[in-house]
DNA sequence: GCCGGTACAGTACCGTCAGTACAGTTTCTG
DNA sequence: CAGAAACTGTACTGACGGTACTGTACCGGC
């Protein structure tokens, strides 16, 4: 990485702790130079404008959180053939992982981006609505595969259970932040958890 | 309500459409008192900042919100003896109405503060947590009504249940706008109702 | 060894926005 | 008619995002 990448990534981390705790709005810039030691030409070389900032900031989350999830479910499907149990088991490493954050999950760049709407530019809104679709197309695929096997017991759109893993998150993080509860998020996901259980395991009563 | 009230109420009214489709800090005092027609001395007036507007603003939405709630799930009850029954419809009842929505759920100021938080002082925070509490404790009073009747079908944490509408809705909220998909948040309403059926219907596989 | 790009530093400036200060004015009310 | 409530008007400050442009240290290639 040469000399230009490393001062680029440092910006974005300090951004980024400072999005996810105060709010895109209550980053400044000028905050970001001071504490990277840079001066503001120098920032403005790195990125044309807040939004560019955004777009990085954005697009290096989601391809994170990806890889992540990724490498969760794939253990999970190591550790279990079946489709059903890997989830479940997925979903329940994917729980631990929440509840060890000591301070709970700092937040989330793609609802942050929800919530400043106006700050950001098409572009933006553009990758955040793409990066929920893959999230949706990811666990949709899982799903299908579990319903092939478990006929659901009730009549539910799996696109919308599918959708429904990332709105517990989201939700789930706005729980812990709002009521300062750390474990919230982590208790969301197993009763999410529940949910997949009660739906497609048969003899489950 | 007097003079000084109804200019007031004009000023929340505009800055709430506001702040809910451009976020809080895209949401100009310059601009507010654009549209109210009224001198800036006319806004620092009513508000002695932009902390005590968003504190009025959250705490006439969450007012509204529980007011909307108990009108919804006292319907339900009239509906339907059974808690469970009772509890059932209001969630279809709460669905139906975030469906006719003609352009999805304008936002929810309780995330929105959660995702500026520096924006915000502790008055709005603290405020927005009890808010939250007092919504867990509405539903879990009907939950722990419901368990009484209908033993859950798994080990649940009621207290989590209850948040769980919550997250759901925050979640939904999250996942309409950023999808640009307004029938989404309905759709996950009506998802946590089929948890509910799974978990406590006794006839259901 | 100098040439050109990369990666900044320095300086100066502009518009927007939140917020302050304070004096003056209208409008309602008792 | 007094006094409070509900503003208007004007002038200003400081933080912030962003622009513009000049200068310069370093670094690899020829």
């Amino acid at each position: 990485m040469g000399k230009g990448q490393e001062t680029r990534e440092r910006l974005m981390d300090i951004a980024e702790a400072s999005v996810l705790t105060k709010g895109f709005g209550a980053t400044s810039i000028d905050e970001i130079i001071a504490e990277a030691e840079i001066t503001k030409s120098g920032f403005f070389y790195h990125f044309r404008d807040k939004n560019q900032l955004a777009l990085a900031l954005l697009q290096r989350y989601v391809d994170r959180e990806d890889e992540l999830l990724d490498d969760l479910f794939a253990r999970a499907r190591e550790l279990h053939d079946d489709p059903l149990h890997a989830f479940l088991i997925g979903l329940k490493l994917f729980a631990e992982m929440m509840a060890d954050l000591p301070k709970g999950h700092p937040g989330c760049l793609v609802a942050t981006c929800c919530y400043n709407e106006r700050l950001f530019d098409s572009d933006v809104r553009e990758l955040n609505k793409h990066a929920l679709l893959k999230w949706r197309r990811r666990f949709l695929a899982e799903l299908e595969k579990i319903a092939a096997i478990y006929p659901p017991k009730d009549d539910v759109d799996l696109e919308a259970v599918a959708d429904m893993v990332t709105g517990i998150v989201e939700g789930g993080i706005v729980l812990s932040r709002a009521l300062e509860a750390p474990q919230e998020l982590s208790k969301q996901i197993l009763l999410f958890r529940s949910y997949l259980k009660l739906l497609f395991m048969p003899a489950y009563n």
